[in-house]
DNA sequence: TATGAATGAGCTTTCATTCAT
DNA sequence: CATGAATGAAAGCTCATTCAT
């Protein structure tokens, strides 16, 4: 058990299943899934092994549910999208509040720009595959020329690579982010010009 | 040991070596670097784990060998860029030259994208990265507003995501590989041009 | 927890330990009682594993509850055995009245049959051992020739088998149950002539 | 590394194998399969377990492997019998020469006597399933009385039961097999004549 | 009369690596 | 140029059991 510098016992009142979330997360994406070992989840959180098999039943399992946790705005975000009419402003709407998503559950999103390969055989990859694919058919139109179908997933990739790559760039992170988001709403925007000329 | 239908054993002349980076590329790419054993790379080629050992003394080593065979065109790209006046013309033609290497060496460059996490920690990690920044450093001008910088990084990941996701975007593969490198172009031209205006 | 169609729980009126008794058996007999683990029992009853531990102290005490529930009648039969006149009349009785205490606990001999080597480590394991000795002092002469002596094992034993592994011979149950039996009091009867010839 | 008495080490020339199968065996028979843990196999022999599984790819392929050395005999018993006419002198050639495969590979047997529950579920369990069928239609008539039938399938269980069973029956062990075997052929030989009288 | 939360010991299995031959 | 045989470390997972509530 877990003993605090004054020596009691530290209270842990339920919120293990969280708990366990939070490193889990945080050493997946620092590591990867595959070199993170559940012994290294329950050392730092000073449990055993069988204490994270009495909340989760498999390691994927706690990859998933971290997922289902945190993809939820995005799964929402799709949902409105769908309901939308595909106007430019949806979809720099959409690209918007995507980076937003992005932004607040960022190591989640860095863990999977940097384990595709892992994720693509977990559960969560299909899943996965089929939001953007629902993101893609709100901002891409389906008669578009194939550049502007491509500057479009450009705009999505831009985003997920924006927010780890361009930590070597220098410049204030606030304002580098605000640039990305500026130049993916830019070739949603070309995209959609190229297609609805005015 | 591989047999014929002759019963004779098959003839290796000595590409062993070879033979080993080609199936450890093919299965990297396939599974990721860790879901890959050693085991499996023997047993598809028909020798032993030991054998495997003769030609590379690690696993490690057999990835760094195959990432510094591929690589050697982008090795000298950046060196031939380094030299050139960084117009307009050699941005462009870099592109142009970076999406032809990665077109010639795709299985390794798909295997790094969906192995960042694994990359990162090992020792071609730093080689890449610095490889990176050299490119950058060619089309990027260091004045040019932050948008624009994002501009050319964006082509560059477009490029190396124009070669796995846009998998499951309909087309023709040909036609696709040259939208995805017109997209390219035309970042970096609307980034040049926005710090060199006419 | 067990939620009937109106919603409300499930009445268990104290009948708890019956339970974990009937299902555990259950289970131990089709499967073998160390791939039975306590996890699946209180599944199947929908209560925590916690709540076995509470009408019993060991898993092993499951078993030897059961073990002692459901052979009661044999050692009755064994002290009734062991006041009677060892005739033959007295012999076929207890093979009969033995065949029938197998057919009414027969899960549980089933799964003494099936799991011998547990058994053996077991604490019910001596307790058998001496009842099957009980029952082979009764039928078995003691100066009765070596065939003689192993004829009436054979008796006991044809009776177990014909439990379990007659399964697959075809024809109506009863009927094998009967023809069963009366093999096994050909074979103690055959004994007994064999010694006291008329 | 095993070390003898005089402290040199052992040598093993290819004999590891073997040794592995015939501690298992014996561990195997005398504590039960799930009960005997590969790491007991590893340090009987002196080796890590990881040299286990350089010789066989699984627990159950050790034991698999163990069966189908020592169940040869009997298959090869089976092939004869098909062959023979159903005389009554075939089905007691039969039962004396199963009676002898049984005696040479006795763990074995003890083994598959006493984990009945556990050989049920492995691979080797209808293997096993299908010779006694195979041994049955040898020596069973199919027009026989059901008594009959039962008289042949018991004397195949006395033969079983007489290798372990037997064991706190007082007298010469060999005198006991060998009345055993008596009882058996008894059975088998008044089954033949209760289907085919003089 | 039970549950929620956890533990410690152990399991089977896999892996990269070594080395004498 | 390669193999046969093995190792040490670690992995994911399961189990019977405990105990405060």
């Amino acid at each position: 058990m877990s003993v605090t510098m004054d020596g009691t016992k530290q209270q842990r009142r339920g919120n293990t299943r969280q708990r366990i979330q939070d490193v889990a997360l945080e050493l997946f994406a620092e590591q990867g899934y595959e070199k993170t070992s559940l012994r290294e989840i329950a050392e730092r959180l000073d449990v055993t092994k069988a204490a994270l098999y009495y909340h989760f039943k498999t390691k994927e399992e706690i990859l998933v549910s971290v997922f289902e946790d945190l993809t939820r705005p995005i799964e929402d975000l799709i949902e409105w999208g769908k309901g939308q009419p595909h106007t430019l402003e949806t979809k720099q709407e959409i690209v918007r509040r995507y980076h937003q998503a992005l932004t607040d559950a960022e190591p989640l999103f860095r863990f999977m720009q940097e384990n595709q390969a892992t994720v693509r055989e977990l559960r969560i990859g299909d899943t996965f595959k089929d939001r953007m694919r629902g993101l893609r058919n709100i901002i891409i139109d389906p008669d578009a020329a194939l550049t502007d179908q491509i500057r479009c997933i450009s705009a999505l990739f831009t985003l997920h690579a924006g927010m780890f790559v361009m930590q070597d760039v220098e410049g204030d992170p606030q304002q580098k982010r605000e640039a990305v988001l500026e130049v993916a709403v830019d070739l949603v925007t070309q995209a959609h010009r190229g297609t609805h000329p005015a």
